[in-house]
DNA sequence: CTTTGTGCAAACACTTTGCAAGTCC
DNA sequence: GGACTTGCAAAGTGTTTGCACAAAG
């Protein structure tokens, strides 16, 4: 795993969380499917590292790491919700309606619109994960 | 309502479904919450109207609407499913993560970012109601 | 040894489906 | 009359909760 591991071990205790296997395995889990990681890509992830583990178990820890803050999650709507190590660049992601590609593009791209939204309402964009529909090159043509 | 009645009885049989008067009044349900009408606001709604109408019921009028193109969904993840008559201005939303506050702004506030997209990537975005998470003034201070 | 976490089972909210009876055309 | 719709009840999903036992500190 490339996350440190005494980081997170002290990261639960500061919080008066406890440090179980099931937690670091749900953790490892969030890592190694990596990028943005669905609930059911976890899950899947999981259950292969230890089938024992309770799907309740999961989801707890899952909220858990959200809430000490080493996991983020973004609720993407119709793709359900989607975990990641926080930390990880932000970008957000052009979704063809057509065929289904999906481009990445960089945050900073969004820089002119954060500004824009700022300067006019005083309103900070923290979206660290957007998807945006739309129609790529291929399919618009 | 401020629907024309032919039209949308002419788009239902056009495509072969039937002209029902719990469909009618789902339509009208969505038509009077208006804006963006959350599932739970049109079940309310339509309950409101008649008690007697079934949730499947409501379910499948509201999938026969979007099918036909008079009712457009968006799924915006935590807040569910939004359903709005299709036609409606183009718009955005901001929403505060901190306070909840919901600011509404137009849809061509976006055609910097549009223009970028499509000028760098040939992506041509087709987002008629994008949610997008931030911190608003008066939290941000 | 005390407190927290786990697995299990049951509860839950939300949505969909099968079907007989009713309705639209 | 014949095909489509509805209401009802039941079955699915996906997620959460209560609780006894197990594990962490």
């Amino acid at each position: 795993m490339s996350h440190e591991e005494k980081d997170y071990i002290q990261l639960l205790r500061s919080h008066g969380y406890r440090v179980t296997p099931q937690r670091l395995i749900v953790l490892d889990a969030v890592c190694e499917v990596g990028g943005h990681a669905t609930l059911g890509a976890v899950i899947a992830r999981v259950k292969m590292l230890d089938s024992t583990i309770d799907l309740s178990t999961i989801y707890r820890a899952l909220d858990v790491w959200v809430e000490v803050g080493l996991v983020v999650v973004s609720d993407m709507g119709e793709q359900g919700k989607v975990y990641k190590i926080a930390g990880d660049s932000a970008h957000h992601h052009l979704i063809c309606q057509s065929c289904g590609k999906v481009l990445t593009i960089r945050d900073d791209e969004f820089n002119p619109l954060l500004d824009h939204l700022q300067a006019k309402y005083g309103f900070i964009l923290r979206a660290d994960h957007l998807s945006l529909p739309g129609l790529c090159h291929d399919c618009a043509g």
